[in-house]
DNA sequence: AGATTATTGTTACAGTTGAAACCAGTTGCA
DNA sequence: TGCAACTGGTTTCAACTGTAACAATAATCT
């Protein structure tokens, strides 16, 4: 016999993981987007050029460290370019390759946007207990490790 | 003086639980496009047919189960009925509404896809020990409560 | 050196998505 | 009854996304 037990989404692990994380991105994404004109794969490209700051790194390592293709990240960089947000050098050495880095501007706008997502993410953890804000990050380190 | 903690792209939360949910998506979504040319959004609206398969129930309802917009469940069902999985009746007594149900051929791809999707669930709770899948289903309880 | 292969980044195209406008039908209520 | 507000569902438009093709440069190999 055909097996139509029926699959109740909202049990659905996958389900339910996607249905989180599409409310968290959201809210979050929404909110970039009206205060900053910002999308969230131009957020994380500057969270990125904010973190590896150093002599400024190129596209495709923003890549790499974002798991953005780069594609994606090509769009993102000349989105915040063009908004003067990020400004791109040659590279020295290997024409192909362009060093970027945040501008004074970019610097204003991750310096107000990083404290409002760590602010979204201890808002996220404040509905858990400790056990589970423990329990939570061994889960996404098992799941997905980086 | 201004915030410059670098956030840690790969430590925080809403970040990582996108990253988990998308890789997660994306292979069950493939599997069931490549083998029965089905998209995510038409197998859930097949997998809510099928649970309230009673009278047949309507889009909006479908809508409401899958919490999915009334557009994408258009879209989908208007895929569904195209490939005759899906048979679209006059709802008598209000002729806006459509009733819904799956054809024979759409309880064949059910019957099909629902144990592979078990399957899917088992494959990721596994990578956890039971202290784990516990604590992820309290979790979920608690941050998306259905 | 010269030919092949790999890498960086952009562009083009097609498919997907969400918001708003829209149409048809129904309900509420003066 | 008649009109306004609402609901179910589809269409339209613009933005976004992924894949593949591409140009330019760099690295490899003989």
């Amino acid at each position: 016999m055909a097996d139509r037990t029926p699959l109740e989404l909202e049990r659905f692990l996958p389900y339910r993981l996607s249905i989180l994380s599409n409310r968290v991105s959201q809210a979050i994404a929404r909110e970039y987007q009206d205060r900053f004109d910002l999308s969230m794969t131009e957020w994380r490209v500057m969270a990125v050029l904010a973190r590896f700051d150093g002599d400024g790194i190129s596209a495709s390592e923003v890549a790499g460290y974002t798991e953005m293709d780069k594609v994606a990240v090509s769009r993102a960089l000349a989105g915040l370019v063009a908004a003067k947000r990020v400004v791109r050098r040659a590279h020295d050495g290997d024409k192909r390759r362009s060093v970027l880095r945040l501008t004074a501007a970019g610097w204003k706008i991750h310096d107000t946007v990083a404290p409002l997502a760590r602010e979204h993410e201890r808002t996220l953890l404040g509905q858990l207990d400790a056990d589970d804000r423990r329990a939570l990050v061994r889960i996404l380190d098992k799941l997905a490790p980086v």
